[in-house]
Parts: structure tokens; sequence; C-alpha cells
DNA sequence: CGCTTATCTTGAAGCGCATCAAATGAATCC
DNA sequence: GGATTCATTTGATGCGCTTCAAGATAAGCG
């Protein structure tokens, strides 16, 4: 900067001002300025200036799986937002290590960070961070709530509610929900957003559980089995699975068999709105997953945390799934 | 730091030195130190060290799209070798956006980052950020080769060597490469290299080509379809698709035709390693990319260009794609 | 034309830390 | 016991920038 009020023939706080109070400066020093810095291809040093004026712009996303579409959805709602706001996400893949999770948090509140969202690993016990008192704001996503923190997740009891309400307004009147295991938050959540939905019908729909090991194709393609050598009269007309690629498992295995044609003799809704949910041969029913908003929400919730650090709130936001209609129902 | 030094009874100046010269200072007035820095939850300011002292810890890793697990699996690759020197990965996506690209570069570049690695979008006239001169170290991943700079890459050309030369090993005597479009260097060079391992075979194999459209399931699909109409005594036994999903679409267009039964019938070889490849009801045989090893040998590179700027020269490497031999073929 | 006011510009101080020369203290040696 | 040497500790200086009070210049007014 020293170089270019030389060149410029200014004083080095001419030079700052036209980087940072440009009306200031009159045109014509100001044109002056801009030709040395363009001269000798100045860039200031962002380290610098965060740490003589105000905050950095940066703001860290921590994922717990980078490799799940989902969380790169979130990330690039979180982007969008924080540019609006002049700010930059920047993402570190925590790979599902605590230690990496631990290690992140650590290095971006060293590194002064405006904030930090968190998608923490899906753990219960996961209080390795909540341990300690960190200097950054932190915002939780697709998180369990936490009292003290703001956080923004995706409504799943809603989701199931909307993926069950959807096969019995086609019809459907005998359930299966498919999904496990039901340690896992969402999909309890869900299961019972399904049966929050039938016991609306007042009977007027039945609905059974499948516990699955996991969630993935080949659990559901167990599922599938099953459905195939229930005898027809007891056989289901409607699939609630708690993901899409255990969704894809059933009708995979469903595929090619008489009297279990996908949608016609039995209905199958997944979740996620996984690639693989449209690029099947049987583009599936799903719910999608608001990943978007979430990262949007979250820098939102973020930045109010920053600005009005005396009066903020801490507060959940869930927000809302969408039901995406495809050839499975 | 002042508030430690002063809680210990120290110079600011010790202080600095129990965090980075600890040998130099008696265990006795380290211990009080460190009891002072615990006490108060000191954690120093990252940006000022590197400020004062030498450079960042930071290595930007720009991504053109985050949501192919192929950049994820050299992202953590890069994490990893970085790690090992003591240094972190943050990632950018740029989201196959030139503005977002450039915009990430001039960002990390101002930060001051110790080097930044760059997968750039797969345009030839990317030129963008290649009229500037960056004051970083830049290295190139899964790009074409550029002379100014290092440059990570897969070697296509093999990988569709190897995976044509595997069918052939299997029997295999009339074969179809099947991709598209072929302005798309990776394809071309897949091409190239199956077309070297026929010809290795003098005569003894044939290589036809169907140019596809694009890459995904459908594409493949109608790839299969044409297949299935062919007479069987014209029809190739053999099928080197230029992506996992395209070769799904074949495998899922013969699924259940009499005569057409994979591997049996037609053997098919995929190419990514997409997760899709092994979760398919037919497990794709296909060439897995090294992407975990383009990631570290791209942080090696960079880390070498950084210690030894004045003799460093800058290199090209080609990583070698692996086979990965499953059910259909 | 002298003085007040508004507009620009300047230079010093400081952000939080690392480093380095200088100072202090302890240990060693004859 | 005094002189040396080596290990510790100190405090000042500077990293590249922003900001702020103060100085300089220009404009406005009677």
């Amino acid at each position: 900067m020293a170089d270019v009020a030389r060149l410029a023939g200014v004083s080095p706080g001419t030079v700052s001002h036209v980087l940072n109070h440009p009306h200031r400066v009159t045109p014509h020093t100001r044109a002056r300025v801009q030709a040395a810095i363009d001269e000798l291809g100045f860039a200031p040093d962002r380290r610098a200036r965060a740490l003589a004026g105000g905050a950095s712009t940066l703001i860290g996303f921590i994922v717990v799986d980078l490799t799940n579409s989902y969380f790169v959805d979130m990330a690039r709602g979180a982007q969008e937002a924080a540019q609006d706001a002049g700010m930059t996400v920047l993402l570190a893949d925590s790979a599902m290590s605590a230690d990496r999770e631990l290690t992140y948090l650590q290095l971006l509140d060293e590194e002064r960070f405006a904030g930090i969202l968190l998608v923490p690993r899906p753990t219960i016990a996961d209080d390795v961070w909540r341990s300690r008192s960190w200097t950054r704001d932190i915002v939780l996503l697709n998180a369990q709530p936490v009292g003290d923190r703001c956080g923004v997740a995706p409504d799943d009891e809603l989701g199931g509610y909307k993926a069950t309400r959807h096969l019995i307004e086609r019809g459907r009147r005998d359930l299966v929900f498919a999904g496990g295991p039901f340690t896992l938050h969402p999909v309890a959540a869900r299961h019972r957003g399904a049966q929050r939905a039938v016991a609306e019908t007042n009977g007027g729909v039945r609905l059974s559980t499948v516990a699955t090991e996991g969630l993935r194709p080949r659990h559901g393609r167990e599922v599938g089995d099953r459905l195939a050598q229930t005898r027809p009269a007891d056989r289901p007309d409607g699939v609630v699975a708690a993901a899409d690629l255990l969704g894809l498992g059933v009708v995979q295995a469903l595929a090619g068999r008489p009297g279990l044609s996908v949608p016609d003799d039995l209905s199958v809704v997944g979740y996620d709105n996984n690639q693989a949910s449209w690029e099947s041969p049987v583009p599936l029913t799903t719910v999608a997953q608001p990943g978007h908003e979430i990262g949007r929400t979250a820098v939102r919730l973020l930045l109010e945390e920053m600005r009005e650090r005396a009066s903020h709130q801490h507060q959940q936001v869930l927000l809302e799934p969408s039901l995406v209609v495809r050839s499975s129902s």
C-alpha cells in the first residue's frame, strides 16, 4: 500500500480511503490512486484489513459429509445468502470424524472467521464441541435443537406426513412404512409423520412398519422380496420408504414380477430427492429436503446474531420439505 | 496475549515463545503461562500470527462442482496430505460458474492463503483466471495441461485402455465404445485408450463406436435398446461405457430380455466408480478415478513449489486409474 | 479581503502477534 | 571471588492495513 501511495503521490491514509470511503476522496486523486493500484497490481491483504478494521468477511461451513449432496445444497444456499451480505462461505469437510469436526471448529475460531455454520455428526452424545465455549457465533444445521444456539433443520415429521398423505390421496389404503434404524432421529420423525397422516383417516387406512437395518438399496430389496412373498390379499398397496435408496431397492426387487407393478399395484414414495431417485428407470416420487433454504436461513440467523448480539434471541427453525411427484405413485 | 502475560507475570514476548519455541522457555514459566492461557481460554489470532510471522497455514481448494463426489475425493486426499504438513484445506464451490471461480481465486489471493488448488471448469476457452497473474501458488487439478503451472490429472487414455483390455481378456471379441460428446476431453481420451487396446490385438477384436449425446442413464438406455434390436449374429458381446451412469442405462435396458443377460451374453464396463455403480442390482465393473491420489499429489506439488520457489520446475502429473471388477463383466 | 465552514488529506496510533537484539540471571571455571 | 559463558526473559519494532484527530486546502460569505 505504501508503494501505491508513493506512486500516486499521496499518503497511505488516502489510499486506504479510496478503498473504504471512496466518496471522501476527490475524483481526481481517486483516479490517480486507482491508476497506481492497477499499475502495481495491488491487492489489499484481507487479513490485515480485518485485523485493523472490523471483522472478517468469511463464514465457515463445517460439514459432516460432503459426499452427501444434500449438504452441498445447504452450502450453496448459504453461499447465496452470504454473498447478498458481501460475505463468503468456505467449506470444511469433517468426513464423519469427531476429531476433524473439533479441529476445524478451533481453526475457524482462531482464524477469527465472522461466523460458523456447523452440520454436526448425527450422533446423540455429540458433546465434543459443546463442552467448550467458542468466541465465534455458531449456527447448527440439520441437528437436534440445542438450547444455547440457533439451529435450522428440516421438518422430518411433516415430510413423513406429506409422503403418506400423498399415498392416501392416491387411494392407497394399506400402507407400509419401511426404514431404520429408528435410533436415527430423521427416521423416527418421518415415521411419526406417517402415523399422524394415517391416524387422521380414523381407521380408513392401515399402516404397518418394517424396520430395516439401514437405508441402502439392498435393505430395500429385502423389503421388496418380502412383499413379493406376501399373499396378494394381505399385500399392502403403498410403501413409504424412509429414504430414496431404500425405496429404489424396493422398486428394483419388484421389477418384472407379475401383479406387482409400480405404481399400479404398489405405489412407492421415497425421501431425500436423491439424484438416483430421478435417474431410475421408474422415477421415484419423493420428498425433497429444503437444503437450499436451510443454508439460506442459517446464514440469516447468523447475520442477525452477529449484528444484534445484545438483543439476539436464539431460535430453532424447522423448514418444510416438499413433495415431488413422479412415476412411482 | 497481553492479558495472559499479565496474569502469568511475564512479558508478552515470553507468551509468544511458549507458543512458538516452547523449548526456549523454562518448564516452570512455561507451565505458568500455560495455566494462564487455559484460565483465560486464550486462542491466538492466526491472522495476526501469519501477518507478523511467516505465511498462512491455509490451502484453498476451488472446485467446479462439489455435487460430484469425485471432486470430494480429491478434496479429502488433499486434506490428508495437507494435514501431514500441518496445513488445512478449505473448500470453495464455484458451482460451474466462471464468475464465482474468479471471485474465489481473488478472495483467496487477498486472504493470502498459502496456496490454491483449482479444479477449473472443463471448458477449453477457460482463460478468465489465466489472463491475470496471481501472487499465490496455484496447482491445477483434473485439467488440461497448462504451461506455466503444475497440474495433476487422471490418465483417461490409460483408463479406457484398461477397461477395454479387461473385456478382451474376458474373451470378448466384438466391442462397442459408447459415450459422448467427444468434445469432452475425457471421453475422447478414453476412446483413444479403447482403440489402442483393440489395435494391440492385431485384428483379433472388433471395435465400433456409438456416439451419445450425453452420459446420463437415459442415453445408456437408448444404446441398450439399440443393441437389443440388433440381430444376434451382429450383436457385440462387450460394451465400454464412457461413464457409469451411461453403463447403468445400458444394463437397465437389457435387463430381463432373453439372450441379453449381463454379463453372460454381454459384458459392460463403466467408468468413474460412481456410487450408483455398486448399488445397482447388477454391480458394475468400472474404472475408478484416482481422485484421492490426485488430491494428495496436488498438495505435494504445491508444497514443493512453495518451499523451493527458485528451483521449482512446473510439472504435469498423470495418475493411473484402477479397474474395479464386479458382476457386469 | 479576512474569516468561517465544509471538504480533503495527512500522519500517527494501534489491531494481535513474532522476532530480534539487548538485558538479566544462573552456572561454570580458574 | 571475579570473569566467562550459556540459557532465559524482556521490550521494542514491524507485519499491512484502518481509523481518527489534526492539519491543509478550497469554498462561501459579508
